[in-house]
DNA sequence: CGATTGTTTCGATCGTGATCGAACAATCAA
DNA sequence: TTGATTGTTCGATCACGATCGAAACAATCG
C-alpha cells in the first residue's frame, strides 16, 4: 500500500526515552560502555543491553570489543547529522529537557576514560612523555623507553617489573574533546592511581569528572610541562 | 538529569506509523484534508484527527482554514529535509516497508521533495547549473548568477524580481538517493512548476513519484546538459 | 430551515513494547 | 583454579498510547 523507506521503524527507534538519552550520550563522539550507558540512561544494564541491540540492528551505532567492555559509539556521521537536524526541530518546538548543567566543561579538561585519564589533562601528560623521549610510537604499538620508566618510578608510579602478554603496559588511546591521543594500558592506570593517591585529583561523586586541587594542578604542570 | 534538546518527543512523534504515513504523505507537498490524511494512513478519522493535533501541537504541520475542509500541510522545509534524511538512514538500514514494489525504482528517478524535484533528475539540474556557471556554491549559501538567471528566463521560468529575505531563491538540498545535492528554494519550486505546466512530466496519483514523457525526458536532457 | 458532510470529543478497549528480577555467560585479576 | 566485574538472555509484569464506536459539534448546501 505505502511504498519508500519505513521512517517509522527508525524514528520509533529514536524516540524512546532511554534510546534517545544513549545517542545523545553518544553525540558526544566517546565511546561508552553497556554500563555507562545505561547509568547516562538512568535504566538498568539489562534494559541498556536491549536497547542496544536494537540500535545496533538498525545501524544506528557500532561496537567495538576491548577486553571485557563493548565500546559503543554512533555508526557514522550521517546518524549524527540525522540527531542534530532532529534537535533543531525540537528546539524550535520548545522541547528542551528539565535544566542544563556547567558540567560539560569540567568534562573536557579531564576526565576518567573507563581507567585512565583523558581530556586536557591526560593529552599533555601524554604528549611532555612523548616530547622528552619517555614515550616513542611505533606504529600501533607505544613503548615506554627506559629513561621513561626510570622518571615515573622516580617520581612514585607504580609499575609491574615486566611486560604482560595479555594486557600492554602502554596504549594510546583517541580523545574525543581534543581528538588528540592520551596515555592508556598498565601505565595509564598507573598513573591515574598515583594522581588520586597523593591528591593531586579527586572524582566527582559518580561521574567521569577529575578535578585538580591547586596544589595538584602546579604539580602536574611542573611534572609534565612541555618544553625540553 | 540530562541537558539538551528532547529528540524523543518529535522521534516518538514521528515514530507512529500512522502520523509517519500522513507525513510521508504530506511530502508530496498539497495539502490535504484529514479525512484524505486518514485514508492515507489507513485509520479512521477520529484517529486521524488525534494524530494531526499532535503533529499541529509539536509544529511539524500547520493548517488552513477553507471552508468546512482543513487543509494540512508540513510546516516547511526544515521538516521536509528532516523526513529525507531519515529516508536515508532507513534504506540504508534495509528498512524499507513491506512490498518493495516497483515504485522504488521511480522514486529514485524523480520525485516531489516538499515543493521542488528530487532524484536523479533533480540532481542532473543542479550539476547542469553548476558546471555551466549558471549557479555558485558560496559556503552554505547558493547563488544564482546573472547568467543564471538569464537562462531560466529565457526558458520560461518564472522567478520574483529581487531575492526574499524570509525564503531564499535557491537552496540546496541533501537527496537520500544519491547522495547529491539538488535545488531547493524559490527557484527549485519554480522549476517543478515550469516542468509540470509545460507537460514534460506529471505527477502520479497521490504518490511523491514524477514521471517525465517521452517529449520531456529528451527536452530535460538536452535543457540541462552536463557537458560544457 | 433541515440535510449532509466533515471534524472533534469522550470513553473504553486492547496490544505492543519497555522494564526489571534472576539466572547465565564471558572476561579478567590474583 | 577462585572470585569479581561486565554483559546478556529469559520470563513476567505493567503502563502507555493507539484505536475505534458513539455521539456531539461545525459548516456548508439545497
Amino acid at each position: 500500500m505505502k511504498e519508500g523507506p519505513n521512517i517509522a521503524g527508525i524514528a520509533a527507534l529514536i524516540g524512546d526515552p532511554a534510546r534517545a538519552n544513549m545517542l545523545q550520550a553518544l553525540m558526544t563522539g566517546v565511546a561508552l560502555t553497556a554500563s555507562e550507558l545505561a547509568q547516562e540512561a538512568g535504566v538498568t544494564p539489562q534494559t541498556s543491553s536491549f536497547h542496544l541491540g536494537r540500535l545496533a540492528e538498525a545501524g544506528l551505532i557500532k561496537l567495538r570489543r576491548q577486553g571485557r567492555h563493548k565500546y559503543y559509539s554512533l555508526a557514522d556521521s550521517d546518524v549524527a547529522e540525522l540527531l542534530e537536524a532532529m534537535s533543531g526541530i525540537a528546539m524550535r518546538a520548545g522541547m528542551t529537557r528539565v535544566r542544563t548543567g556547567p558540567k560539560e566543561p569540567a568534562l573536557r579538561r579531564s576526565r576518567i576514560c573507563y581507567n585512565h585519564l583523558a581530556g586536557e589533562y591526560g593529552v599533555q601528560a601524554y604528549d611532555s612523555l612523548l616530547t622528552r623521549g619517555f614515550l616513542v610510537e611505533d606504529g600501533e604499538q607505544l613503548h615506554l623507553t627506559g629513561d621513561g620508566r626510570g622518571f615515573l618510578s622516580e617520581l612514585g608510579v607504580v609499575l609491574p617489573e615486566k611486560e604482560n602478554k595479555r594486557r600492554p603496559l602502554c596504549k594510546s588511546c583517541l580523545d574525543w574533546s581534543a581528538r588528540r591521543s592520551h596515555l592508556a594500558g598498565i601505565a595509564g592506570t598507573a598513573l591515574l592511581s598515583f594522581f588520586l593517591d597523593q591528591g593531586w585529583a579527586k572524582r566527582v561523586d559518580g561521574s567521569r569528572i577529575i578535578t585538580f586541587s591547586r596544589e595538584g594542578d602546579s604539580r602536574f604542570h611542573a611534572t609534565f610541562s612541555l618544553q625540553d
